[in-house]
RNA sequence: GCCGUCGUAGCUUAGCGGUAAAGCACGUCAUUGGUAAUGACGAGACCAAGGGUUCGAUCCCCUUCGACGGCUCCA
């Protein structure tokens, strides 16, 4: 057995004791399933009487007490009768028997101590000599729908964690911890970078001077990959006749999401919660020949969707959030090459910031054809397309069957959080539906009318959703050309004020953020607040420095750097900006 | 939206059925101090909001708003 098989098992047999446990604790409760996961396992209730994370210490505890008296799984072949016998009372395993008989596949019930569950097996043979009893521990308890589903009832579920002994289980809970620390929402506030208001609103968030700046500067750096091949700005309203959206497919899609405004009129609109079909317009406006395209539109811009409240989650999920949209109208055949475009965009963007990126095609699922808009032919086109450009880029990418958009297939980016989360940030669209709805086309070289497609290309994604992952990649640790105040000069004592001073002047006629603390604190005071400010650099200035006409320069993150000439210091500065250090 | 936990000064927390406490941050004064906290004094909260129970509520109950962890959702 390998070494995942046992600690799967493990798990697995920890969802059997803690079903057991509780039965025996609370005997009205009807168990449900009980599966291994990531870091330990589950397993979902329905309770007479409500329970909270103050029962789980009494659980864990009846946990390992029968955990002793269990020596051995045996694993029984039972016939849907003996076995709908058995759990006349649970509902929900005679659905689950049902649902077994109905494949065609065989009912086991397995039994450890005085326990058994129905179950297809996969367990530690004696778990009471292969488990320790300090190797796992109850997490917290959570709601979750019976089958996943919200129409469902809503069950409780205990996670626990689990790993193959003490030591692996406290590095996970140190690497949690350590985790939490680097949460965006906590360096966000300690750095001063963005805030929410009750009063304004839950998912909006109000950007700071120093949040706003960092925002500003990754927007630049795509803009400054954009233009270099051949994009041009564009900027439209944020709000819209419903008359778009019912044209684009979205009104009737996605009317819940939409945030809607009655004009005193009594004429309805809404804000809009994606830019394409604006952009489409703008598109529109003319008559084009096949030699003016493709034409590249990008725009930056704020979208609003009416998420539902439990989703939101700092700046991970929001209600307004901004996009660095961008769209490319074209003939079919100029699609591979302006997607290639954008994949080096892409690339040359993440790179940066030393991301490691997986990509992800996803593509329609054809069992569900009705949650897609356009033929199936033409998704299959389309589909191609992408694959042909992974195949030429050489990557691994990861299928996302179901996953495409509802207008077209693409190509998702995503980039891990601190916790490892995945999340979706950049993504590459082919959109054949939207020129289609909305009459999109140029002349043909023969002079005939033809249908162009359109293509979406967001780099960030969403600019809130990248700087909560910036912010938990680097621990607010940005580097200098993002730093909101790239470098503080600390004078020793008041008498060393104007040198200081004219050293802060400099730097800021040179385009460098700097931040001159001449209050009356202390030096390890100063040097303190730069650090937990995560300051990339400061210079400190007193005698020795005035003396020698030169800075002492420190780094945050390499420590003492010495006594340089001013001329030094800005080349150095001016040198890691340019190359993004 | 659903399940659970929670909401006390700008921040981090203490507290209790009798209208609030500490540290940091902030202000004033003193201190002239070479790398993670100099001292004194001061200002700052109707304890998220609204109802109810009570002689009396920050504390108990209800509702709403907001946060967090899950579930569901995510163009």
């Amino acid at each position: 057995m390998s070494e995942t098989d046992k600690l799967h098992n493990l798990r697995h047999s920890l969802a059997h004791l803690l079903a057991a446990a509780v039965l025996e604790m609370y005997p009205d409760t009807k168990n449900t399933i009980g599966p291994s996961i990531e870091d330990g396992f589950y397993y979902d209730f329905e309770f007479k009487e409500p329970i909270s994370d103050k029962d789980l210490p009494k659980i864990e505890k009846k946990m390992k007490e029968i955990l002793k008296s269990w020596k051995q799984f045996e694993g029984i072949e039972k016939t849907e009768k003996e076995a709908k016998e058995y759990f006349s009372k649970n509902e929900y395993k005679l659905e689950l028997i049902d649902e077994i008989t109905g494949k065609g596949e065989k009912i086991t019930f397995y039994t450890c101590g005085a326990f058994t569950d129905l179950c297809r097996g996969g367990h530690l043979e004696n778990p009471s000599k292969e488990i320790s009893s300090d190797c796992f521990k109850l997490d917290r308890v959570a709601g979750a729908y019976w089958r996943g589903n919200e129409k469902n009832k809503m069950l409780t579920r205990i996670y626990g964690l689990a790993f193959e002994n003490k030591e692996e289980l406290e590095k996970y809970i140190n690497q949690r911890e350590e985790a939490k620390k680097r949460d965006h929402k906590k360096i966000g506030k300690d750095l001063d970078l963005f805030t929410f208001s009750e009063l304004v609103g839950s998912g909006l968030p109000l950007w700071t001077p120093k949040g706003t700046l960092i925002r500003n500067l990754l927007d630049d750096y795509v803009w400054e990959l954009r233009k270099q091949y051949g994009y041009m700005k564009v900027e439209i309203p944020h709000i819209t006749k419903k008359d778009l959206y019912i044209t684009s497919g979205h009104w009737d899609k996605f009317k819940d999401e939409l945030f809607r405004i009655t004009t005193r009129e009594g004429h309805e609109f809404a804000m809009k919660p994606m830019n394409c079909p604006h952009h489409t317009q703008i598109y529109a406006r003319k008559a084009w020949s096949y030699q003016e395209l493709p034409q590249r539109y990008a725009n930056t811009t704020t979208c609003y969707r009416d998420e539902q409240s439990g989703e939101l989650a700092g700046l991970s999920r929001v209600r307004s959030f901004a996009q660095d949209d961008a769209h490319v109208f074209c003939r079919m055949e100029q699609t591979k090459n302006e997607f290639l475009k954008i994949w080096d965009i892409v690339y040359d963007f993440y790179k940066v910031f030393g991301f490691k990126l997986q990509v992800r095609l996803s593509t329609h699922d054809p069992k569900y054809m009705e949650k897609y808009l356009g033929e199936e032919e033409k998704w299959q086109e389309a589909e191609n397309i992408l694959r042909d450009i992974i195949k030429e880029k050489k990557v691994e990418a990861i299928d996302g069957l179901g996953e495409a958009a509802f207008y077209g297939p693409k190509l998702d980016f995503m980039a891990k959080d601190s916790l490892g989360r995945e999340w979706q940030v950049a993504t590459i669209q082919l959109d054949m539906n939207m020129p289609e709805r909305f009459d999109l086309s140029c002349t043909s070289e023969k002079g005939t009318k033809e249908r162009i497609v359109m293509l979406h290309a967001a780099i960030m994604g969403s600019i809130e959703r990248f700087m909560s992952i910036l912010i938990e990649h680097t621990a607010g640790n940005f580097p200098l050309w993002l730093s909101p105040v790239q470098v503080k000069v600390i004078p020793v004592r008041e008498n060393h004020n104007e040198y200081a001073k004219k050293i802060f002047n400099l730097l800021k006629e040179n385009n460098i953020r700097a931040e001159l603390d001449d209050k009356g604190a202390n030096l390890g005071g100063k040097v303190r607040d730069a650090k937990n400010n995560k300051i990339p650099y400061w210079i400190v200035i007193g005698d020795k420095e005035i003396e020698a006409n030169k800075i002492t320069l420190e780094s945050r993150d390499a420590g003492q750097l010495g006594q340089i000439l001013q001329e030094e210091l800005l080349e150095k500065f001016n040198k890691e900006i340019r190359e993004k250090k």
